[in-house]
DNA sequence: AGTATTTTGTATCACTCGCTCTAGAATTGT
DNA sequence: ACAATTCTAGAGCGAGTGATACAAAATACT
């Protein structure tokens, strides 16, 4: 019983992603929120509870439309390594397509609020590792397929992977090129590509 | 002739970006830079011309304090090599000391402010720039003695520390671990550790 | 039909924002 | 002493902030 929803929740919470992905946390107003959800400011708050929880809210959602679907999509190829190197292939591209330099919901949030606010910090810490753990399973089934040097530490590969996957978002939003950013994950990608058995045996 | 300024400025100019470094450009009031700064607001717009102009300031009289003097101090060691090591290992204590997680101004305001104000966002990137450079002679030093392969591509890897730098400074924002930063970095820092000449001669 | 329940638009709350105005205090030159 | 100039303190500006109050509108259940 009662008054049914005019509006699509779906659109409205990407309404806000868009929001928050451009300005930020606190340069994004609740009523420029509310103007591209299309909703009023009283069904913002009865809808999401607020500009805090609605944010937690858009994270989430863009964790799994963005992120997880990502994620998913690379590691169903079954070529684990080519999953890796095709993440910062995208990466860049996506960097350099946008028009307004948004980067990743991610990380500007972790510089944005997760300093001031320790429950989303939490959770922004905990997006950022769920793509940490992709680096790290691809590598371990690269290792196990034989296309990755099992003396590379897997775990310690896939922080630095997502240190620089972060430097290269934060870069891109100061307008960084094409060829800075691959001049910056190109490195990291090689750390790849060391034999993977018997030594003295170069690749080259 | 005229009264005499009563505040010390340089005392000032380091409470502005205690602000800014701990809070960021927007969520920082004019009302909370005065007070930390011991100056009234009137005086504020009288000696720095508003918030803006002040946050240039700041951002310069960060460079000249913090990045440059600490650079200076590296690389008059003599020992580019070590200079890069230093720096990256300097660069974890104080993520880690700092009991507020401010990370870095140059990363915190490429994210903050950079993308919407294209003057500063330039000199953010320039200042950061400086400290690419840096790592750049460095490289190319240590080639010229004989500490780091001169098959490494100075310029490429100088941006790759860069990025890897950047990445660390944002990660260091979401309370990651010594352990974490230490493997973010160490993969970067054996790239300087190549085998420097003849192949076949492993350093192990 | 009638009632309970939920959503929606509008108006508004107290508060903060960057900034400016004005009056007075402090200095130097004549 | 007096004028000219610069700095300081505080009040206050219009605009915008997150959040709420309230009544009209729209639905479901009896």
């Amino acid at each position: 019983m009662g008054r049914l929803k005019e509006f699509d929740e779906d659109k409205a919470i990407d309404g806000a992603i868009d929001c928050f992905w451009a300005r930020g946390y606190e340069a994004t107003s609740v009523r420029d929120l509310a103007e591209h959800m299309g909703i009023g400011g009283a069904s913002l708050y009865n809808a999401y509870g607020g500009k805090r929880a609605l944010f937690a809210t858009a994270l989430e959602r863009y964790a799994d439309r963005t992120s997880r679907q990502r994620i998913a999509r690379l590691e169903e190829t079954g070529r684990p390594k080519e999953a890796i190197r095709t993440f910062f292939a995208e990466l860049i591209d996506r960097s350099l397509a946008d028009p307004q330099r948004r980067g990743c919901l991610f990380v500007n949030s972790a510089l944005d609020v997760a300093p001031h606010d320790a429950e989303l910090g939490k959770a922004v810490a905990g997006y950022l590792d769920e793509v940490r753990a992709f680096f790290q399973r691809c590598i371990v089934a690269a290792q196990a397929a034989g296309g990755i040097s099992a003396r590379l530490d897997a775990v310690e590969t896939s922080h630095h992977l997502l240190g620089v996957l972060v430097g290269m978002r934060v870069l891109a939003r100061t307008h960084a090129s094409r060829e800075t950013l691959e001049a910056v994950a190109r490195p990291a990608l090689q750390l790849l590509d060391v034999p993977v058995a018997r030594p003295g045996k170069g690749k080259r």
